[in-house]
RNA sequence: GUCCCCAUCGUCUAGUGGCCUAGGACGGCGGCCUCUCACGCCGCUAACAGGGGUUCAAACCCCCUUGGGGACGCCA
């Protein structure tokens, strides 16, 4: 039997339909499949299923592509679009349509409508009847040339059970009862969901089918219209559906989010896939990983769980914060260079300066946004203050005199080592006679503005001397009062 | 309603008949570090849904119950 490690290479695909953005239960399949293709050395494809022409759009295309180039998940292949192959699908219909696998159905949306209100007051499956499948060839024929509207459907009555081997869940087996002729042509002449993907599957090479568990009927379908097709269906893998902390449905509010979202959040791309992988128990969340490559290789197809999974927030968003800090910082110092205004003293920090600050202040930020916030600490030409903090620095004038006459016997341009700093804080410590919180807090709020930060010793490495004084002087002469309070 | 799928700490999971007194991660709680917040480190917490079988032995195999999810379109 083929299962993950006696099959492969994969070729694998993502086939979204351009109707909305992305969001965190699609992109879930499209991780997996890109990292069991690249895990097994095979291909990862991606292909839009636009076919339904109401409600496809191209902004919502453009948008998928987009977040697909963020999340790193490029295809190996041109993408592929379904739209641009109408004739492919209407041969294949044709050829079923002659072996009388396939029948014109002219029945209209009303009389299907009122089928299925019907099957529901008795207690039935709404399943369509196969009404126009008993059509003699003269009725057939006859309605045909009146030029009646009418579908095509698959002959779909299959004496035996569907059964299958799915690489998650095992044996699966569909009763050849549960659904009835299904539209293969829809009556515009556009194909349906069905037809389309097992054509294209077939003429893409996929050999592995990875998604969500809501498309398990679907596989019997499918399967059947491989065998009337005489081609070997691919393997099947279906994998449980994300859902919401109550275990229902994933909606906008239980944390459905959408990749332009992740974007807003401040969330790294490989947090994202990482997260999603591992709720899916291929991948470990004790470890970072360094690329996609790297996560692919640590990728364990045989864990990929049955059940349903849960979408968390948190766990996402405190992932994401590990891999912000532990990336290299020289990203985010680029991003800076790039996004600050001009005018910023941002840049006229050296570029040692920029990579300590940004490694320094990264510890209590999870994202760049964040990151961005605390920079004012060290950036901002003037500070100020609330009434309260004025009251404590009032108070401290000894001691941040003290500072400032200890800084005056270091060069002004220089910045001091961590070494420095200490024997520095210990001299004024002991000459002002304070320690601990009295000693430290008073330091910080005069040199940052703010009541808690990152490390202060760390702070104090990060400034030149001449600025650091400088603040100093500024809040002996007359601080500006933040008002806001 | 009918059919299909799923069921281990709060969450993601390890577990494929004896290595299970059920392991890890995230969270929570406590502690250490510490001027603060965060990081980091240490410790603790907490689960086999219930009931029947099979077996010398069951989290694991079978059956039932319960709970959850999904599917039943000229949507994908």
């Amino acid at each position: 039997m083929t299962n993950f490690k006696t099959g492969g290479p994969w070729i694998t695909r993502f086939a979204p339909s351009p109707t909305g953005v992305l969001h965190l239960g699609n992109v879930r399949t499209a991780i997996l499949n890109h990292l069991l293709a690249r895990q097994s050395g095979g291909k990862f494809l991606l292909r839009l299923e636009d076919t339904d022409q109401e409600r496809s759009t191209f902004a919502a295309e453009a948008a998928i592509l987009w977040s697909l180039s963020w999340l790193g998940l490029a295809p190996d292949e041109p993408v592929r679009h379904q739209s641009l192959r109408l004739p492919l699908y209407r041969r294949t219909v044709e050829r079923l349509l002659a072996e009388d696998k396939a029948y014109p159905c002219f029945c209209t949306d009303t009389e299907l409508e009122r089928e299925r209100q019907q099957a529901a007051a008795d207690n039935l499956p709404p399943r369509y009847s196969g009404r126009c499948a008993k059509l003699s060839k003269d009725e057939r024929i006859e309605r045909l040339g009146q030029g009646l509207p009418h579908t095509v459907r698959f002959r779909s009555t299959s004496e035996a059970d569907i059964r299958f081997a799915d690489l998650i869940k095992g044996e699966i087996s569909v009763p050849a009862t549960a659904f009835g002729d299904f539209v293969l042509l829809r009556s515009n002449g556009w194909p349906s969901y069905n037809l389309a993907v097992v054509v294209d599957d077939m003429d893409m090479g996929v050999n592995l089918v990875l998604r969500g568990e809501d498309h398990l009927t679907n596989t019997a379908r499918q399967i059947l219209l491989y065998r009337a097709l005489d081609h070997i269906p691919p393997s099947f893998a279906h994998h449980g559906l994300l859902v919401d902390p109550e275990g229902k449905k994933l909606s906008k509010r239980s944390g459905a989010l959408s990749i332009p979202e992740c974007i807003e959040m401040g969330l790294k791309p490989l947090a994202v896939t990482q997260f999603l992988a591992s709720l899916s128990g291929a991948l470990p969340t004790k470890s970072l990983f360094a690329s996609l490559e790297d996560m692919a290789r640590a990728f364990n197809p045989f864990a990929l769980g049955r059940g349903n999974a849960v979408m968390n927030i948190e766990e996402l968003k405190s992932l994401s914060a590990r891999v912000f800090r532990a990336e290299d910082p020289s990203g985010v110092v680029a991003t800076l260079d790039q996004t600050l205004s001009e005018d910023d003293p941002w840049h006229s920090l050296d570029e040692q300066n920029r990579r300590d600050l940004v490694s320094s202040l990264r510890e209590n930020a999870s994202n760049l946004e964040e990151l961005r916030s605390l920079l004012p600490h060290f950036t901002a030409r003037e500070l100020s203050f609330t009434p309260r903090s004025m009251t404590e620095l009032a108070q401290s004038r000894p001691l941040l005199a003290a500072l400032d006459q200890a800084l005056a016997a270091h060069q002004p341009e220089s910045r001091l080592s961590k070494e420095a700093v200490a024997a520095l804080l210990r001299q004024i410590g002991e000459q002002a006679g304070v320690k601990g919180r009295l000693l430290y807090h008073p330091i910080r709020l005069a040199l940052t503005g703010f009541e808690s930060g990152s490390e202060l010793t760390a702070l104090l490495t990060l400034l030149p001397v001449n600025r650091l004084r400088e603040r100093i002087t500024a809040i002996t002469i007359f601080p500006h009062c933040n008002h806001k309070e």
